[in-house]
DNA sequence: TGTACATCAGTGAACGCGCGTTCACTGATGTAC
DNA sequence: TGTACATCAGTGAACGCGCGTTCACTGATGTAC
């Protein structure tokens, strides 16, 4: 439906946000909604996002997303799996810069998943909030939701190997992991942290070193 | 209004839930008002919330909430006031079994934090939600808020006395802390779990260890 | 290169709905005498 | 103990609104010839 389809006629010239539309055609209205999505959500929270307004948005008639989604939820969807697949990214590129130690590399992916929720707050929301009800319904979705939790596992797995965390299940150790990151993000999303947010990346260091305290080799 | 408000007359007849009303005075409506948003909170999600549900729960018309909150807004933040006072009851009430040693205090502190999220997940949802926008609006919600962190606070600088926590701010520490186990929580009360929600506790007091680990006094 | 045509992205009007909130009211309650 | 009255919690109808979604349509695009 519209999926990653490219136009192969002569490219029209840029419709910058904000300008009204001078073409029938819009070009690349999913990805413009998606953009609106997310903008909305950011502006006003996940209930300020509807249909009309990211039509609205993206300067086209409130028909108009139904021709690149089956309904709200679709749109939900698509939002959030953009975010887990942008945060995916952005945590591989994270380990890359330390690909020979794995206890580096397993930092940096808790550090990128508290930046990725800092610097993309309304992605995370959409991510994490109630508004996919059921992410089962969304195949892709769940898909890349699984592979941002995979990455923990596996760089706990080489942490494992090189004998720089202990023993055990490694998805039992990659829950504790994921639920240290994703607490920190989550009160930095949802602004509970007022004035300490300032020296958030201590804090991430802090939070992230404590987990590595805990997570490392038993003291014999 | 009507903020604690008790009829010195006849106590009429109980009014169980889901019965019709069968006078004209509901009794204690705010209160009703209270758990049907709860309810609704736990059934649909926060989405699901509306003034005219809250008031067709408690079998009243749908103008009556308008005696008790002055308009949504206040019935949330009422909710997520109510939240916050339960939360820390629930606190205090852990830690006065260790009343002797202050590690296992503040041990327990963040493990009935987690407990609670758990087993009150719709008023957590409110609590921390972004339903509420703006909480300082609601003078006795901040303070309600601002006493849960002042029990981490608080521990925390006992610990330090005792030596059984390294030196440091204590508000940074609590801070640490504190994002350690709304984490878990955040994660329980999304359902991102999945079949892992089973050894819940077993998970908490892992999560909870580490962060002791990592707070405890630096080895020298 | 030019034209007819199938495709389908976007339009604009309309639908039914449930919402938050207001209003003039009614009926139960507690109290002053 | 009995009664008149002020208070105010709850009623029910109504308002305007923005929403999700559907529908018959229109106009731009790419392609087959």
């Amino acid at each position: 439906m519209g999926k990653g389809r490219r136009r192969s006629g002569r490219q029209p010239g840029r419709t910058p946000a904000g300008r009204r539309r001078d073409r029938y055609h819009h070009g690349d209205l999913r990805r413009a909604l998606l953009q609106a999505a997310l903008e909305l959500v950011q502006r006003e929270g996940p209930q300020g996002l509807t249909l009309r307004a990211a039509a609205r948005l993206a300067g086209v008639s409130q028909a108009a997303p139904y021709r690149h989604f089956a309904d709200k939820q679709a749109l939900l969807a698509a939002v959030a799996e953009e975010g887990f697949r942008d945060m995916a990214a952005a945590m591989q590129r994270a380990t890359r810069a330390h690909a020979a130690e794995p206890l580096l590399r397993f930092r940096a992916l808790g550090l990128s998943y508290v930046r990725f929720a800092q610097s993309h707050p309304a992605h995370f929301r959409v991510m994490f909030g109630p508004e996919v009800a059921d992410r089962s319904l969304y195949p892709s979705l769940s898909e890349s939701a699984g592979e941002t939790f995979r990455l923990l596992v596996q760089a706990i797995r080489e942490c494992q190997k090189a004998g720089s965390v202990r023993e055990g299940d490694p998805e039992d150790l990659a829950t504790t992991a994921w639920s240290t990151v994703h607490g920190l993000s989550a009160l930095l999303v949802d602004a509970q942290l007022g004035g300490k947010a300032k020296q958030v990346d201590d804090l991430a260091q802090r939070v992230t070193q404590n987990l590595f305290l805990g997570l490392g080799p038993r003291p014999a």
